[in-house]
DNA sequence: TATAGCTTTGCAACCGGTTGCAAAAAGTTA
DNA sequence: TAACTTTTTGCAACCGGTTGCAAAGCTATA
């Protein structure tokens, strides 16, 4: 069926071996050479078989791209810039979904039966065995989106939650709020937890309040929705929310505008991520961007520095998040 | 470093086969000789390569999922169901996309290099070449999402678009609306066009009113707002329009509402696709929901008999849609 | 023109598996 | 126990490539 390094050979009446030089950069052919394979190739549409290569160089120019979000807006754009980066580069993501069944061990051995070069978990929410477990089975792995931790065991990238949290803390102070909440995402999640306590310990720094603090029950615009319209109902609302994500944010606000309050005006609110939607005018959400695209491109550097270099001792990669200013908090006074 | 084949023959003390054979399901090992090799297989932590497997076997499992729809955020659940669906099967999505650089042949190329057995098109979107590329050079293919046609090239699954429209205008008409109007989507969109067809017909039928008929310039909430902006602005605005889909719906939505008009009371508004998003109860929008599931589960399925099964005569499906009744619309009177 | 040095080429072994075939082993039947 | 089946096993060739090595072909120098 498929044309074969045999065919084009035998086209060409050379052998096996010039046939496959003239396909392998830096291998020495001579221009007559080289030009009677193409030839016998064009003709034939030939295109070698990067598996059948694989079995000798060792490499397969696959990489698993492993993640279990499926459900946040935000990583379809982190799929487009992940799959375009990896492209740009001659790899090819091999999509493992671990939002159903997460199994380290089933993704590690089907990641191992396709001998992938390397391994890029896009998650900020799957637990760290399952990038341990790549690099354990001698596999590179470098983990996107996860929590940052001063002797990591893999490579991380990702961004400085805490910081994000002094931003929050910064800018509500700057606006002149005085009555401030944390409505973070689910308790459990440590990006969570550490923008709480970036948030906190700013906010004590600067001799600021004592925010009230809430939890939604996941990074959702339902659960945010639900967890604004039950502090509405049953407490006095904070001047200003700092919320664990936008989509969570997007919830509130919606609550809040049902709720018959307006937003800058009665409460301000401020999210984590800039999503594409954020911007959309009629929600126009003031929030701390993630540098998405630098935490993708830096990701795949180190992958790829880990298929060429040296093995070198894994490190935690926190990249600064910045202001988006927007509608929902009101103007500094 | 890796174990091979070979480690766990030694290690057994038998032949290469025997191990082989162990690994391949339905051929013939005793009992005593699976349990030597199974037991130096754990003991080694053997498994086998799939990718030098295939090389005789002529399998990869690997379906290329060609995309160029990075942007839509339905896609992520597209891409959700997809990768589950395959993964299910035995089959590992490898993901290509085409969004900036979209040429098809350099995708085939792509795809033939990794020798996949088949391939899934998941795009309203990108030219019929593309798929039909993959057919003429004897791979499997399914464009999911595509347009539907009478003699089609290659298998096509998707919604009826002249369906839709028919839906739409029957239930703009059931709930009294007279001044009617067409907010499509990019006027060179195939999908676009049917839906319009659809529409303008069952108007007709029913002897409805003819509707004012306008494109925006994308599939997108920015295109959405602006067309919306521009007819609120320059026009007299119809009480109702069908619009493209529901990004576009929602952009409108925006304008309409920015505009100080209310929804439904002063203008209904009705889209397609039934995003997550559309349910929300801030936007809590009328649609026409896509059959998404059963478009991909439909996809997968005729993917896998083409691997398994006599060639068939490319097929095109339509499958239904149907209304989801939410907020967007008056009551029936 | 002979010789040394470099480049180009083909041979053959190998990558990690599968599989047709025939020999060996085990099971049946008489 | 002998003869015949059936099952199990190993050998060796093959899948589509790459690559070390030595022979062959060139070019340059003396």
């Amino acid at each position: 069926m498929a044309i074969t390094l045999n065919d084009v050979a035998q086209r060409a009446g050379v052998s096996r071996s010039a046939v496959s030089r003239t396909f392998t950069d830096g291998a020495s052919v001579s221009k007559v050479m080289r030009q009677k394979v193409e030839d016998a190739a064009i003709e034939l549409g030939y295109t070698p078989n990067f598996l059948a290569r694989s079995l000798t160089t060792r490499s397969t120019k696959l990489i698993g791209l492993v993640s279990d979000n499926f459900h946040n807006p935000i990583f379809l754009e982190v799929f487009d810039q992940f799959t375009r980066g990896l492209q740009d580069r001659g790899l090819r993501p091999l999509l493992v979904n671990l939002s159903e069944t997460y199994q380290a061990s089933s993704s590690l051995r089907m990641l191992q039966q396709y001998s992938v070069d390397g391994v890029i978990v896009a998650s900020s929410t799957l637990p760290p065995e399952v990038s341990e477990a790549f690099r354990s089975a001698g596999i590179p792995v470098v983990n996107s989106f996860g929590r940052f931790s001063l002797a990591p065991k893999v490579d991380v990238v990702g961004i400085d939650d805490e910081a994000c949290g002094q931003i929050a803390a910064e800018t509500l102070l700057a606006r002149g709020y005085k009555r401030l909440a944390f409505l973070g995402g689910p308790q459990a999640a440590t990006s969570t937890q550490s923008r709480l306590r970036g948030f906190l310990s700013e906010l004590q720094r600067a001799g600021g309040p004592t925010p009230d603090i809430t939890f939604a029950e996941a990074y959702s615009f339902e659960a945010g929705r639900a967890e604004m319209q039950r502090l509405l109902r049953e407490t006095t609302p904070a001047e200003a929310y700092f919320c664990g994500d936008d989509v969570l944010s997007i919830g509130a606000l919606s609550a809040i505008r049902d709720h018959g309050l307006r937003v800058p005006e009665d409460i301000g609110l401020i999210g984590v991520n800039d999503m594409q939607m954020s911007g959309w005018q009629n929600i126009n959400l003031t929030t701390i961007a993630q540098p998405f695209a630098e935490i993708i491109q830096t990701s795949i550097d180190v992958i790829v520095d880990m298929l060429h270099g040296p093995k070198q001792p894994a490190q935690a990669r926190r990249l600064p998040c910045r202001l988006v200013e927007r509608g929902t908090l009101r103007a500094r006074p």
